[in-house]
RNA sequence: UGCCCGAUGGUGUAAUGGCAGCACGACUGACUCUGACUCAGUCUGUCUAGGUUCGAAUCCUAGUCGGGCAACCA
């Protein structure tokens, strides 16, 4: 596991750094303790990644801790399979929850003697109003409610309701507890919310052991508070359900007395965020799955051959503020360039291939050229790269009518390949359409290893691969999912799903040299000039690699021949 | 119609009463054995109107715009 970069000092501060700084400067808390709390009931994704690296990047940054918690309060939505999913995917972004691995659900015994208490208290009780009659009730924005008819009822009849809504003797939906705070106020969560329901399921960690289940309201401050917990960091949306938070931990006085703190969540460009939508991407099989490449899934970016590190880094650029606003892609694709170019080796791919022959090379001949593996990093080494007189490059590589300022090849103009020699171009063979078919050319054996002696210049240098050497592979060409900027800005009645982008994954074969076979599965890799790739985790077998395109290379040259 | 939150270049953000800065992006140009990288330069901003102050992105008031809130979801 890599070990996250601790914050730099001149790190922004941001306001939660700043709501931290101010308590620990005035003793409110000797430490920082936060906490990663999702429902297990789908894959992570890079808006996780935000909360994550903000929590557990908190706690580094302090030298206190982040608890990883399941908040599994609902038995009909969460799953097994989830939890080890989220646990694999923080663990791969860098991340260690040391022995503070927690859940919801081991707190469901304390949680109910502190309902119990509440009821002791006063303040809560068993209401046995329909989902409609309690929604009549609830008033609206600007209408006050109408208390439950069961509002007032005595302590010992809400205590004995209580234990037989625990016992199982009451069907599901014939009562549920609700917290007695004030049936006017403004707030309507404020309005006596339901705390606990009757749910006749099985949980996948207690099994059958409860009838009743705490909701998110009343379990999540109870969760923090039982932790210790000193931040507890959300999302916008639950800006709303703070005075409840407070209200409960401090009906209850509980001895630890957590901050909610909210925060915006991640908005990406051409991506959905919501569980919901990839939960349907993945069931209408527009996808081949949470893992598929083009998702914004950790375990689909993870597979598209993203460094955890380009990850965090992007994290730690997008800020953190509470208006919503809609990132650029481009920040994530900079952060992932960024990294590659440090770290991923070099290697030659031809993913449109055309025949070059060099004439006066000899038949039958070959020998190795040395290559550089990371220009960026001289302590990758170098590898040995085939040659002979056939070759292949890509058939944009070369032109019969160049425009000026063409710098690859064309009849008459010398370009160097890759590591090896200079060619001048002396023309084409083209077949009965008109196609070209083979692209001639004659070396410059003096220019062997891609310098000439006598100093002189070549504008293009070409990447290219040996015909009979080279191996023939699977390549995922993977774009972005939607053609649609903001896919949370859809006129009414609009179906988000006809912003999907047809071209977002082109499966293609591509010619390249003998050291790429070997290339081990998950390892990230630059085809010179293309893109950066990672040998799929998954479909790669020994020599057999799959390669899915993690993000193309800038290409000033296509943006110039577009625009002309 | 109520309550809560927010507003800084095209995008993401910093500046917390004292020179509006950084990154991405776009556009020039230089460099280049990747038309990549790197480097240099250019571009573009404090929602509006009042007020407080020597001085306001920052504080106050009003407005405008955006987001959130009426699951026995989280």
């Amino acid at each position: 596991m890599s070990t996250p970069e601790t914050t730099a000092p001149e790190a922004p501060r941001h306001f939660i750094r700043q709501i931290i700084d101010a308590d620990l400067a005035s003793g409110k808390h000797p430490t920082v303790v936060t906490r990663f709390p999702p429902e297990p009931n789908g894959y992570l994704h890079i808006g996780h990644a935000k909360s994550i690296c903000l929590n557990f990047g908190l706690a580094l940054e302090y030298k206190g801790r982040c608890h990883l918690r399941m908040d599994d309060t609902n038995p009909a939505k969460e799953e097994v399979e989830y939890v080890e999913s989220i646990k694999e995917d923080v663990r791969w972004l860098g991340f260690d929850w040391g022995a503070h691995d927690h859940n919801a659900s081991d707190y469901f015994g304390r949680m109910h003697a502190d309902a119990v208490r509440l009821i002791e208290l006063g303040k809560a009780y068993v209401c046995h109003l329909s989902l409609e009659e309690m929604r009549a009730h609830r008033g609206d924005l600007v209408t006050p409610g109408k208390p439950s008819p069961w509002r007032d009822r005595p302590v010992a009849e809400n205590l004995d309701l209580f234990a037989k809504m625990t016992r199982g003797e009451l069907d599901e939906g014939s009562a549920v507890l609700r917290a007695k705070i004030d049936m006017a106020s403004p707030n309507l969560l404020m309005r006596d919310p339901v705390i606990y329901r009757i749910r006749k399921a099985s949980h996948h960690r207690t099994g059958d052991a409860w009838c009743v289940y705490p909701m998110y309201d009343y379990a999540h401050p109870l969760e923090d508070a039982y932790e210790g917990i000193t931040h507890s960091i959300c999302t916008l949306e639950f800006e709303i359900h703070r005075p409840f938070y407070d209200w409960l931990l401090r009906t209850l006085d509980t001895p630890a007395k957590p901050q909610q703190i909210e925060f915006a969540r991640l908005n990406l460009t051409y991506t959905v965020m919501s569980k919901r939508r990839l939960l349907e991407l993945v069931q209408e099989r527009r996808v081949a799955g949470w893992d598929d490449p083009r998702m914004p899934t950790i375990s689909g970016l993870r597979r598209r051959g993203i460094p955890a590190s380009a990850i965090r880094r992007f994290c730690e650029t997008i800020g953190v503020t509470k208006h919503n606003s809609l990132t650029d892609v481009a920040l994530l694709e900079h952060a992932v360039r960024d990294e590659l170019n440090r770290t991923a080796p070099r290697a030659m791919a031809v993913l449109d291939p055309v025949r070059l022959v060099i004439e006066n090379y000899p038949e039958g001949a070959s020998e190795e050229l040395e290559a550089v593996n990371n220009p960026e990093d001289p302590a990758a080494g170098s590898r040995k790269v085939p040659f002979s007189r056939t070759l292949l490059i890509e058939r944009e590589d070369f032109m019969e009518d160049a425009p000026r300022k063409y710098f690859r090849l064309t009849p008459g103009q010398e370009v160097r390949l890759r590591w090896a020699y200079f060619v001048r171009c002396t023309g084409c063979v083209k077949d009965a359409d008109g196609k070209v078919v083979e692209v001639r050319c004659t070396y410059d054996p003096a220019t062997r290893g891609g310098d000439a002696p006598d100093g002189r210049k070549v504008k293009g240098t070409i990447h290219w691969v040996s015909e009979p050497h080279a191996g023939d592979v699977e390549v995922r060409l993977v774009d972005r999912l939607f053609l649609k900027e903001d896919l949370n800005d859809l006129a009414e009645g609009e179906d988000w799903r006809a912003h999907l982008n047809p071209g977002s994954l082109r499966v293609a074969r591509a010619k390249v040299e003998p050291s790429l076979l070997a290339l081990a599965p998950g390892a990230a890799v630059q085809f010179e000039r293309v893109g950066y790739f990672v040998a799929d985790a998954k479909d790669s077998s020994p020599g057999k690699p799959v390669f899915n395109r993690t993000v193309t290379l800038k290409d000033s040259w296509a943006k110039a021949a577009a625009k002309a």
